[in-house]
DNA sequence: GTATATTATGAACGAGTGTTCATTAAGGGT
DNA sequence: ACCCTTAATGAACACTCGTTCATAATATAC
């Protein structure tokens, strides 16, 4: 009857309502009558709500970040530092205000310190691969000279925090109303960086 | 019968529930019996769950940070930026870490998204007290020519991110179990911020 | 076209939710 | 001592929760 696979359907609404109402908030009841389907139905599909949250986690641990914003062309700009950390910058900001990573932001945020989610769920968690990333870079710069001899943890630290922190407080507004002034003030953030550590 | 406030007692023991298990994960039942009484004896001091939530809310917003963390022998030191600095983080993550600002910092990430929440949490509201303090004593080192010629909202913002960030991160973890390491990557923080601004 | 596996339904379950209410106990003021 | 306000109780309310189950409709395979 259903056209669409149920099973997705199911996983997709579920982070829409969890990110929304948080995990208590949302109700098996409300997933399916916004799926289209009864309560029972959802049970054909996933053995308990529990296990519904659980997917939704796994699917997006197993999604890499690197391959989103990280590619060739970028790359090829290492040669001009600052050009690069602007559109690294850039991208990274878009790529958090994706409709799915803002809905998985907003559940990381409320559910990692519950019972169903402390497990499971950590903001080092899902920063430590981009903090990689960051260290590898700053790395390279250091080595090359173009940049200032710091520990490229501080570096990577303090290059993601005021991303990361603008993210978040943005993530409340309902959708990507100002994603322009948003980029000029990462511009900001990434001029005064780069002056600050520029060898 | 009771000697102490069971107003006052109902209010902690609501924040200390709802920072563990959310708004909807923690029971008015919970909360009562946690307190020592019976449910019903709750509505005797405050009319609904959402009054509670509210009031947990308005006790916060009625302290002000500056008074916690600036005081008369740190503002002293302002001759000794570096020194200033170092002392003022740490003073602000202590702070973080007493026992009712991690509560209420749990709090905020948790129901600043949600229906309950949204309109009276939000990060912004929360730093932005702190921001402007930040704004306030960079422009004041600008201006004594101690630090170059940045904008003190840009400053601000990199000298509190990492530091904020570091806040919710250590926040699951369950007591203060590392302070000193906590404090240690403050002073890294630091020093690298300082030397990157002074003029 | 019939058998089979998958997915939907509607009703029901036990338990927990926030809240109300009549009643009882306790504390303070005169 | 008395009254009166405050605070606690236990039972009950209507409702929602996650989950189960027998049953019916729907796809898929042969």
């Amino acid at each position: 009857m259903k056209l669409a696979n149920t099973k997705q359907l199911i996983l997709s609404t579920a982070l829409d309502l969890f990110s929304q109402y948080g995990y208590n908030g949302a109700s098996i009841r409300q997933i399916a009558r916004t799926v289209g389907i009864r309560e029972s139905a959802i049970y054909n599909h996933y053995k308990s709500k529990e296990e519904i949250f659980l997917a939704i986690l796994a699917e997006f641990k197993s999604k890499t970040i690197s391959e989103k914003i990280l590619n060739d062309d970028l790359l090829d700009d290492l040669s001009n530092p600052e050009k690069f950390l602007r559109n690294f910058a850039e991208r990274l900001i878009t790529f958090w205000n994706t409709p799915q990573e803002r809905k998985f932001i907003r559940l990381l945020l409320m559910e990692q310190f519950t019972r169903i989610g402390n497990k499971e769920l950590s903001t080092t968690d899902y920063l430590s691969e981009l903090r990689k990333m960051c260290r590898l870079i700053f790395s390279e710069m250091i080595k090359t000279k173009i940049v200032k001899q710091y520990d490229p943890e501080i570096l990577a630290e303090q290059f993601i925090a005021p991303l990361f922190l603008m993210r978040t407080e943005y993530l409340v507004s309902g959708e990507n109303k100002n994603m322009g002034t948003v980029i000029k003030i990462v511009n900001m953030h990434v001029d005064f960086f780069w002056s600050a550590i520029k060898g």
